[in-house]
DNA sequence: CCCTGATTCGC
DNA sequence: GCGAATCAGG
């Protein structure tokens, strides 16, 4: 892929936005987000937001990586985790909506403020299992780490694709104590 | 580990 | 000019 004026135009829309570079590069397509990055600052538009003062960075130098004599040949893009991307066929099969059972006996574990997500911050690999009322300001998503392609966390992915069976049998259960 | 942007430098 | 590799930092 090639930067033509569209997609030249397209990432500084995405850029001035806010976007991260990945993101921009998910957009974007065919391209990384180092090249998106390299493109940022050789259109001289890098630092947005984040002033981040001390601009000055020393920058080490690299360390040489390979002996000028043998090409180096770039190791391939990564192809993203087949396992991952198998199970998150599955997942997008699952009744994610139905699910969530029980919530009230099952104590909602307390996610750390620092981690929390908000939509603006949810990624590719943090939970986005719904904590509290959307309606009010007591609202957060899990924002833990999750697997690449799974939306929840481990903890909340117990929950969501517990096996219908399970439930079934905690329902009963449930059902016979109260 | 995950992620972010910044930088270098072979191509 | 391009972008992988690498860096520094959160």
């Amino acid at each position: 892929m090639s930067w033509t004026n569209e997609r030249v135009e397209l990432l500084k829309k995405l850029w001035s936005d806010g976007l991260s570079a990945s993101q921009i590069a998910g957009e974007l397509g065919g391209v990384t987000r180092n090249a998106v990055i390299g493109k940022v600052h050789r259109l001289g538009l890098s630092g947005r937001a984040k002033t981040s003062n001390s601009s000055a960075k020393p920058r080490r130098p690299r360390t040489s990586t390979a002996s000028p004599g043998n090409s180096p040949k770039r190791a391939p893009q990564q192809p993203q985790s087949i396992g991952a991307t198998a199970l998150k066929a599955d997942i997008d099969q699952a009744p994610v909506v139905a699910v969530k059972p029980n919530l009230e006996r099952l104590p909602e574990l307390v996610v750390p403020i620092s981690q929390r997500a908000s939509i603006l911050t949810l990624t590719e690999r943090t939970c986005k299992w719904p904590i509290g009322d959307p309606a009010t300001d007591d609202f957060y998503f899990c924002g833990r780490q999750s697997d690449a392609g799974v939306p929840y966390c481990a903890h909340h992915c117990k929950i969501a694709y517990q096996p219908v069976a399970d439930r079934r049998r905690e329902r009963k259960s449930i059902a016979r104590a109260s």
